[in-house]
RNA sequence: GGGCUUGUAGCUCAGUUGGCUAGAGCGCACCCCUGAUAAGGGUGAGGUCGGCAGUUCGAGCCUGCCCAGGCCCA
């Protein structure tokens, strides 16, 4: 409806000749000529600036870099908070020097970044220097593959094992080199800031020594011993491997049900209560069948394969009948376990009598028909386990002449005369979820099998060579075969000789060699170890005790985790884990400094492995492979050293030049897990006492990674842990929450140079910021441009406010002082004033930030600076202050306190968004303060928050009605949407509202400050009731300023102004 | 199979010790502005809180089971 009360509607409103309607009000309206809405604008301070709209982040962010680079940032920083005394000490965890980043390591690097940049902003003198896994299988094996692939192998296999291994080694290292490089140039294209000129690698002779110091403090302990334990063994490599090395993926398998007959049938018929049937032919238990198989059973005696009534005993030997997915461990078979709490089974199936855990009866029996057809069964008898316990059982194919008894395996070991071969024995880990209840146990080939082993007596004995066959202890016809092969011909055997019950393939998840990807197996070899369970000679406690009591909540005093879940996921672990094998048999690593004497004594102590600490230290340890075992044990002095033994000091006097160095070399783990030693201490960045890193930061996985192999060296040698607090963060998953495939077809994008072409670094930056970094991480093309949208609104609003500051001179920025110039004093500001509420706007944020950075919530800052930006400035500040600040006379005190304003919010903002959007926050800093672009002086990243009396923020406080005002805002902004329907009023600057006010708690406000805020050209207070929203398009507008304001009138130079752009035009 | 963990609007996420009608941003729809303009502003529509069962006066939150993910192990 058009207004019926327009008495300035002028003659030629264009509209007029338009059908009235409601939807489509005149655009021209009351008051003024079409076009002449501009006629002012020369007389109005527009917005003006050179910080350009668009960012250009993948042309600009590499100057930064540069520019920082110049300026050499990282030392500005240490220099600016050297005087400190506080001090953030951080530690890189080393990723490993192969290959390209991806998006997981830009995640934690950013993270990191955050990190140093923003504790350095707080005033924290925080050193980061960067580290590299240099060491390892990875690189070692892609070398050998490489030398392979150039034919170069064949002749490194002629040299000796010091020269090629030295051979192989030269290439390792400059494999390293060059990765280490290319990882550096994206970490700095990433923006992060690090002491990149001095990394540590752990390759570097210091750091080497730095490790071996570590080794010696734990030999010092007596924690390291040389042990013969099952570990993983890769056949591919020939070596152990840790567990990290190791990949569980899906293989197929033949699984067999094997029987193992009774040594005494007698006796297990008595544990089931079986009794002799009164009636059955004078014949005794000891006469009982020695046929096998069930077929022949029914051939050669038909009246015996009528099925036995239950509870009589039975004429045939019972069998103990197991089940394995590994027949290549059967040859290495030395007992059976039961679960003694189990129920047990005495079952007659088709002639012959074989015993399983009653549970297990039904699910044997029902297995699919394959190589025994299974009739009918008949449960004789049942008892429970602890009955079977101590019964004698015969292998099916070792003879006592052969494997852990034959005298080839005791040559080689230690065999106790009373070793209860081929017994059943109790164990509590038997489930009956798979198998039969009984467990094939083979001391040799598994952990719980050894565990068993070493509780009844059995030796570990491990009938296969390292490259997968078997030794001369195994029967003559496995002799040699591979155990892969032996899978099946142990089958057949077992079949032929009539002990097979079933056996089919079937597939499950099987560990595998993470750079082969071929199965591994276990099996016993000399390995070194550190002891978990076993008391340190200082504390008397164990490095599991310790780290379990180092890792309890205790109240402030504990090791933090962030999140706080990772504490039970990092003790579960360490409740369960075994001793940590800390030898490799491979070429690229540190040397264990161990040496073997001619008569078999294997020698190594904390004295001994210090003296070769400090050769390395002098010459890397590419020297343990070039030289011989007299310059290696050159600072060796027995005399010092109250470990060494009587005999070992003695063959040293007569010459050590026929010892044999060790071919071993140390787990990575160890090396990464002393980086706390070999680069923080040794570089006297740690903190001097107790505690030597504030914080470790990396992925979830490290709980047993990284976060573990530091925690226990650093409890052996130091009693502590290596840090302070934990902080991890989840896996990058797809938009679907799957795990990232390399194979998707949009897989090059994802590389993080496209990534970095595609967004700039920023705008990924700013992604990672608002990540709930502690769960796993969906990412996506289209989140990286939705947060690309995000940036610009930041980025926009940053470049209003600059381009509001054109004309205002504040103080030099370098003086620390926000005063002088065009700046007013922010004292002044009055309580009530717009200026006042969001400078008290900004202090709630600056506080915000502050914690949030403080306590590592990177989500909430980016979310508290992003909607402080998007709405408390764009949507109500910024717009309410355009007005003044076009139309105000430029050097009003209303405009310039609304600069001063702008200024310090745009200060602020800059700091705050530092360490995350750096390159754009160090662009608008700059902007600002106009720094000359060639002036690589001047950067954000030198300064810190903004802090005033010691709390964040400048200190200003509003009045306690504006939260008042800011409701009515929000019920204003309502019902003036519903005016532009009902009243037909498009445009807010042609309304007035009035707000209800009953209590009169909005007096004090300047009517403009409220009308600003709304938006409208007026605003009038009254009784209690809903907002009202006023037609004032009969009202003449200002041609300046747009509003209705009620002082509109015709002025000297003809044009219709409002009293206050009368004054700024200078017209009366 | 086990330990830890996740599943809330189309998307990304908040939801404190169980307590009004479950919130935000983005996107979407409609509208305004055209003096932040490859910008800016307003209003609005979207949810059986993975499923089932239980405890409770009351469950997104506690318990059990199940389904679908992730990390680490076996």
């Amino acid at each position: 409806m058009l207004p019926t009360m327009g008495a300035t509607i002028k003659e030629d409103e264009p509209d007029m000749s338009q059908p009235e309607s409601q939807a489509t009000p005149p655009k021209a309206q009351s008051g003024e000529a079409a076009g002449d809405k501009s006629r002012y604008r020369a007389t109005l301070n527009l917005p003006q600036t050179t910080f350009p709209m668009k960012a250009n982040l993948v042309q600009n962010e590499p100057a930064s870099v540069k520019r920082w680079q110049g300026m050499k940032l990282y030392d500005a920083l240490r220099e600016k908070n050297k005087a400190n005394a506080r001090k953030f000490v951080f530690h890189d965890g080393p990723p490993y020097a192969n290959g390209n980043l991806h998006l997981g390591h830009l995640l934690n690097r950013c993270l990191k970044d955050f990190v140093v940049r923003s504790r350095s902003m707080m005033g924290f003198d925080c050193a980061f220097v960067p580290g590299w896994d240099c060491h390892g299988l990875p690189i070692e094996h892609k070398v050998v593959a490489d030398l392979q692939e150039k034919g170069k192998l064949a002749k490194l296999l002629t040299l000796s094992d010091d020269q090629r291994k030295m051979a192989i080694r030269r290439e390792c290292q400059a494999h390293a080199e060059k990765y280490v490089k290319l990882q550096r140039g994206q970490m700095e294209r990433f923006l992060t800031v690090a002491d990149y000129d001095h990394p540590y690698l752990t390759l570097q002779p210091s750091f080497e020594g730095g490790t071996l110091d570590v080794l010696a403090a734990l030999c010092e302990q007596g924690l390291v011993y040389r042990g013969l334990k099952p570990v993983h063994w890769s056949i591919a490599n020939e070596t152990a491997l840790a567990d990290a090395e190791l990949e569980y993926m899906d293989r197929e398998d033949l699984s067999v049900y094997v029987d193992f007959e009774a040594e005494d049938a007698a006796k297990v018929y008595d544990a089931f209560g079986l009794v002799d049937a009164e009636d059955e032919e004078e014949e005794d238990s000891h006469e009982v069948t020695e046929s096998r198989s069930h077929e022949e059973q029914d051939q050669k005696n038909d009246t015996k394969s009528r099925a036995p009534t239950p509870g009589s005993r039975p004429l045939v030997r019972p069998s103990f009948m197991i089940w394995t997915t590994t027949p290549w461990t059967l040859p290495a078979n030395l007992a059976i376990a039961v679960n003694p709490r189990f129920e047990y089974a005495c079952v007659w199936v088709d002639g012959a009598v074989s015993i399983m855990a009653t549970e297990a009866v039904q699910r044997v029996m029902k297995m699919p028909k394959g190589d025994a057809a299974v009739g009918e069964f008949v449960v004789l008898g049942t008892c429970a386990g602890d009955k079977l316990v101590g019964l004698k059982y015969r292998h099916p194919f070792v003879t006592p002449q052969d494997g852990a008894q034959s005298a080839a395996f005791r040559a080689r070991e230690t065999v106790r005369e009373d070793a209860p071969f081929h017994t059943i024995v109790p164990a509590e880990y038997v489930t009956l979820e798979d198998g039969t209840g009984l467990v094939h146990t083979a001391p040799g080939h598994g952990t719980e099998d050894y565990q068993t082993g070493n509780a009844t007596g059995l030796p570990p004995y491990c009938p296969v060579r390292e490259n997968g066959t078997y030794d001369d202890t195994v029967p003559a016809w496995l002799r040699g075969v591979s155990i892969w092969k032996a899978n099946d011909d142990v089958a057949q055997h077992l079949r032929n000789s009539g002990h097979l019950f079933f056996s089919h393939t079937f597939t499950h998840s099987y560990p595998h060699d993470w750079r082969s990807k071929t199965p591994v197996i276990f099996r016993c070899t000399h390995q070194w170890f550190v002891a978990v369970d076993k008391p340190l000679k200082r504390t008397g406690h164990s490095l599991r005790d310790m780290a379990l009591t180092q890792t309890q909540p205790r109240g402030g005093a504990d090791i933090k985790f962030v999140p706080e879940w990772g504490r039970n996921r990092m003790r579960g672990m360490l409740e369960s884990r075994p001793d940590w094998c800390i030898s490799r048999q491979r070429a690229w690593g540190m040397p264990i400094p161990s040496f073997t004497l001619p008569d078999g004594t294997v020698f190594m102590t904390a004295a001994s492995v210090r003296a070769v600490a400090r050769l390395v230290r002098e010459k890397g340890t590419d020297v343990w492979f070039s030289a011989g075992p007299e310059e290696l044990l050159k600072y060796y002095d027995t005399a010092a050293d109250p470990d060494c033994p009587a005999g070992v000091a003695a063959a040293l006097k007569a010459g050590v030049s026929s010892w044999k160095k060790s071919p071993d070399i140390l787990d990575v783990w160890f090396e990464s897990g002393s980086t706390w030693n070999a680069c923080m201490r040794e570089r006297s960045l740690a903190h001097k006492d107790g505690i030597p890193v504030d914080l470790y930061l990396e992925g979830s996985d490290q709980h047993r990674g990284w976060f573990q192999s530091s925690l226990l060296p650093s409890l052996g040698v130091l009693g502590v842990p290596p840090f302070k607090t934990l902080l991890t963060h989840g896996f990058i998953v797809d938009k679907d929450g799957k795990k990232l495939s390399k194979s998707r077809s949009d897989a090059a994008r994802y590389e993080v140079e496209s990534l970095c072409g595609e967004f700039g670094m920023d705008v990924m930056r700013w992604w990672v910021a608002s990540l709930p970094y502690e769960n796993d991480i969906k990412a996506d093309l289209s989140f990286f441009a939705e947060m690309g949208e995000s940036y610009r609104k930041v980025r926009n609003t940053l470049r209003f406010m600059l381009s509001n500051l054109a004309d205002f001179k504040a103080a030099d920025p370098a003086l620390g002082c926000n005063c002088g110039g065009f700046c007013v004093p922010l004292e002044s500001i009055a309580p009530i004033s717009l200026d006042a509420w969001v400078l008290s706007e900004l202090d709630k944020l600056a506080h915000d930030v502050d914690t949030g950075y403080a306590e590592y919530d990177f989500r909430g800052v980016q979310q508290k600076i992003y909607d402080f930006c998007n709405d408390t400035l764009s949507a109500v500040y910024l717009a309410a202050v355009k007005d003044r600040l076009y139309c105000d006379k430029p050097d009003s005190p209303r405009r310039r306190q609304t600069q001063t304003v702008l200024w310090d919010l745009t200060d602020a903002l800059c700091r705050m968004l530092a360490p995350v959007m750096c390159h754009t926050a160090d662009e608008a800093y700059r902007a600002l303060r106009r720094v000359d672009p060639k002036d690589a002086t001047i950067t954000v990243h030198t300064q810190e928050f903004v802090r005033t009396k010691g709390a964040p923020g400048f200190g200003v406080s509003c009045d306690p009605a504006w939260a008042a005002v800011l409701k009515l805002r929000g019920e204003a902004m309502v019902a003036i949407e519903q005016a532009k329907k009902n009243l037909g009023v498009e445009n807010p600057l042609d309304m007035g509202v009035m707000l209800p006010d009953a209590e009169g708690t909005l007096a004090k406000f300047d009517r403009h400050d409220l009308a600003d805020l709304l938006g409208v050209s007026r605003v009038s207070l009254g009784p209690a009731g809903a907002v009202a929203v006023q037609d004032l398009r009969a009202e003449p507008r200002c041609e300046r300023s747009w509003k209705r304001d009620g002082t509109v009138r015709q002025r000297s130079d003809g044009g219709m102004l409002s009293d206050r752009d009368a004054m700024a035009v200078g017209v009366a």
